[in-house]
DNA sequence: AGCGTTACGTTAACGCTGTTAACCCTCGCG
DNA sequence: CGCGAGGGTTAACAGCGTTAACGTAACGCT
């Protein structure tokens, strides 16, 4: 007993076309659940079924296995990041500053959201679905987001010859990012620099100052 | 039947002061399941007591959990990070050369021991043995090896001096290489550059044009 | 020589997990 | 009115980590 069940106990049958309803309620209390524990191995699909009031069996009507449902959760949370991507970067006409606004804002987005995150960077692709083994992958990551500014600050002649093409610098900028967050995600008892903030975007201007001209 | 576990079935009884025996074999026995299975939630004790010609309960008169069982063996592989990182490091004089070499080191580690690597720094820490937390932790990925480096680079006029200090400096190429690293190591898959070896030379080089004076 | 202790390993079981097969009910349409 | 199908249930399987209670063989000691 979590504290976050709640039973709701049984809940009533759903009309004929109303089977979505039921699926929409499953989502939200699997995200409750995963918020609450912190770990998606630790939401259970007995636990699930348990808060929205009905059968572990019913959760498979509407979902092919527990990984779907947790990557559908998951899913929803980097819709999130797309739309604060490009918030972020909307006012912005320099194109390195709206590289590091858009690193800042990932590595936020992992601070913020630490299991969807573990879900889909830190587990093993081969136990994550087919469609998001990395084309959608490469889509949740606004991979081509950051391209496409990488790629602007390389017409702008911001970044160093010698660093590659746009795919290859913005596969960089993602480890340096991705490094940075998925400790801070894993290990928050580290014992980090003081002000976390100043220190994510003294590491973002430091990352970046390698890769542009001076 | 992962056409790995190879029954033995049911070894003799060891004498009185040979328990240690069958501990070594089980260390064994659960770092041939891993390498095998490539994932350390596929490895069950009782696949590792089958391999050994034991039952399960046994495991337990030698180790307190699973857990403990897994580190163990993580633990002997990261041995083995500390050697190759002061064999790298060892005839090299200049201390930018010593970093870059360490960093090279670590991320094919990395890639050699995936998962070791992913049960020491991609789970989270509370699930982790409280001797692993980051005493240890720090210990074990040769914190203080890497910080020495750094502190010579430092002492050598090489750093940036708005780089921090050595600690912080430290963190920085820490989350720079684990990033890569964490990103190689769970998306082996992904789309990489052509020659990696050559990809991740160029990539160390340029995190560290970030952190060193020109 | 025989007793007691203790290390070593066993059998049986608990409670949990994801998942499936088989069933029932009730709604809505023709 | 009947019937198909959507929506949900009960019962169960196989596997997991783990524990309690029990044997059993080997050693030290008197």
């Amino acid at each position: 007993m979590t504290s976050v069940d709640a039973g709701a106990g049984r809940r009533p049958r759903a009309r004929k076309g109303e089977g979505r309803q039921l699926r929409d309620e499953i989502v939200a209390a699997t995200e409750r659940l995963l918020l609450a524990t912190g770990s998606s191995e630790a939401v259970s699909i007995r636990a699930v079924a348990n808060a929205v009031g009905v059968t572990p069996p019913s959760i498979y009507r509407h979902f092919p296995d527990k990984t779907a449902l947790i990557f559908e959760v998951v899913d929803r949370h980097f819709a999130e990041l797309e739309a604060r991507l490009d918030a972020a970067i909307a006012g912005l006409d320099d194109p390195v500053a709206a590289l590091a606004a858009a690193g800042r804002t990932y590595i936020e987005f992992g601070i913020e959201n630490p299991e969807p995150y573990r879900v889909m960077f830190l587990t093993r692709s081969d136990e994550t679905p087919d469609e998001y083994k990395y084309e959608r992958l490469a889509e949740l990551t606004c991979f081509g987001t950051v391209l496409g500014i990488v790629q602007d600050c390389i017409d702008a002649g911001r970044v160093r010859p010698d660093a590659g093409d746009a795919v290859t610098v913005t596969i960089g900028v993602w480890a340096r990012v991705h490094g940075l967050t998925s400790l801070l995600v894993t290990k928050p008892d580290f014992p980090w620099p003081g002000e976390r903030d100043q220190f994510i975007a003294h590491y973002m201007d430091s990352c970046l100052r390698g890769l542009l001209v001076d």
